[in-house]
DNA sequence: GCGCCAACTGGCATTCCATGCCACATGACA
DNA sequence: TGTCATGTGGCATGGAATGCCAGTTGGCGC
């Protein structure tokens, strides 16, 4: 089930990574391979949202896409991994980008702000990952998906963070930025994914990681029209 | 994989449940299913400390407690059940439980604090998700149970604040509420577990809320000594 | 173009998790 | 004791995932 632990180590690049702005064709045999990638990709997908993700095979995916299961399994460690593992990878690495490129003099809860800001998505990003989340939304077997990510994620930012401050992993420090950090991505996602809200994404993640480490307001900053707070 | 969303609903108690201060004998019949239980969860908690998780099989636990397979999977729905499922259903009971003692007339933020003060565990209770909780570091495939259980408990606080606010439960604030009153759990428990620290975990975790909802300082508090900040 | 080697693929067998079904046994209760 | 509900065992099934081996294809030097 993909190693868990262990932040930037050993991410493994295998060649047809960075779909975008992707290295010269390199190849017939690299084309081939990143085609079947993506048409095992597109066809789950594909069913997955017709027929929902318990109900979808990993026969009929690999039917889909013309190849045979055992190919499927070359491609992708797990029915899970085709819907969120190369999101989760690249999204691990950028983060370990922005995290190196972090500069050295601010203060660790700063670094972590700026880096949160590098990290937000932009349209396309969003778009592809809501057509996963929708997908989440109705099958709670893949729950689990997103938040092994998350915690990928937090692991990674509390390395960091205790690597900045020398402190050791298990101090509340890292921990709690860290901790800080991937909840006010998470706030925003779930705000932004019940789309009443016409703030973007990022302004949301802002707002949210602001309110945890400068302080939650005790009750609601606005409370509803029209109901009084009981 | 057990229902994940829609926090407190038909929490299915089914009779063998809360094997503390049990009700009184109640038959033989329900003893025996009291001590298969029992026998199976013991068998298999001996088995995934002796091999681990992963190399030991549903076959061998159902031996060791010598009963068919298929009974297995009569008491518990999976072989992660029998690690978390029971222990989180409890925790997700208890959590219901004082929500709905929870006090009308305090705000939100402070009912949470103090639901959370009464959820800490006694030294038993301790203990036994330290047994728990050290497979789950060996065994990274266990990780997922937990963050499910967070995930649950998350939701009940969201629902639970969304409903004490009249917010909807994708309005930031309850959302924001829950992941610090989770993440404060997540962070003590951590802290806690690496044993490094002579604080009790009640205590960590209530530092960590703390911090959470007033504000975590730009710095760590008590940079380790010897180590200038970079 | 030819041939070699590495890499990719397909298909098979296997293991394990999980569930449905049905027959049998056992406790509860009148 | 007889009846009924409830557990239990065993079997068959299906899907996920992995190892293995043979066959194919692309890359590359000649």
């Amino acid at each position: 089930m993909m190693p868990v632990l262990g932040s930037c180590h050993d991410v493994g690049v295998t060649t047809s990574d960075l779909g975008i702005l992707g290295e010269p064709p390199a190849g017939r045999r690299e084309r081939k391979k990143q085609e079947t990638r993506a048409a095992l990709e597109q066809a789950a997908l594909r069913l997955f949202a017709e027929k929902g993700y318990e109900q979808t095979t990993v026969d009929e995916i690999a039917a889909e896409a013309d190849v045979a299961v055992r190919t499927f399994f070359r491609y992708f460690s797990s029915k899970q991994h085709v819907l969120f593992g190369d999101v989760g990878h690249q999204r691990i690495n950028h983060l370990c980008t922005a995290l190196a490129a972090a500069p050295t003099g601010t203060p660790p809860l700063e670094a972590v702000r700026a880096v949160l800001d590098a990290l937000d998505l932009d349209r396309d990003e969003q778009e592809q990952l809501n057509q996963r989340l929708r997908l989440l939304k109705e099958q709670p077997a893949l729950v689990g998906m997103y938040l092994m990510l998350n915690h990928q994620l937090r692991q990674t930012l509390v390395d960091f963070v205790a690597h900045r401050t020398g402190l050791p992993s298990t101090d509340p420090y890292p921990l709690l930025v860290a901790g800080a950090a991937v909840t006010s991505w998470d706030v925003a996602l779930h705000v932004w994914l019940a789309g009443e809200n016409s703030r973007s994404m990022a302004e949301l993640r802002r707002a949210a990681f602001a309110a945890l480490t400068a302080g939650i307001p005790a009750e609601p900053p606005f409370p509803p029209a029209g109901e009084e707070p009981a």
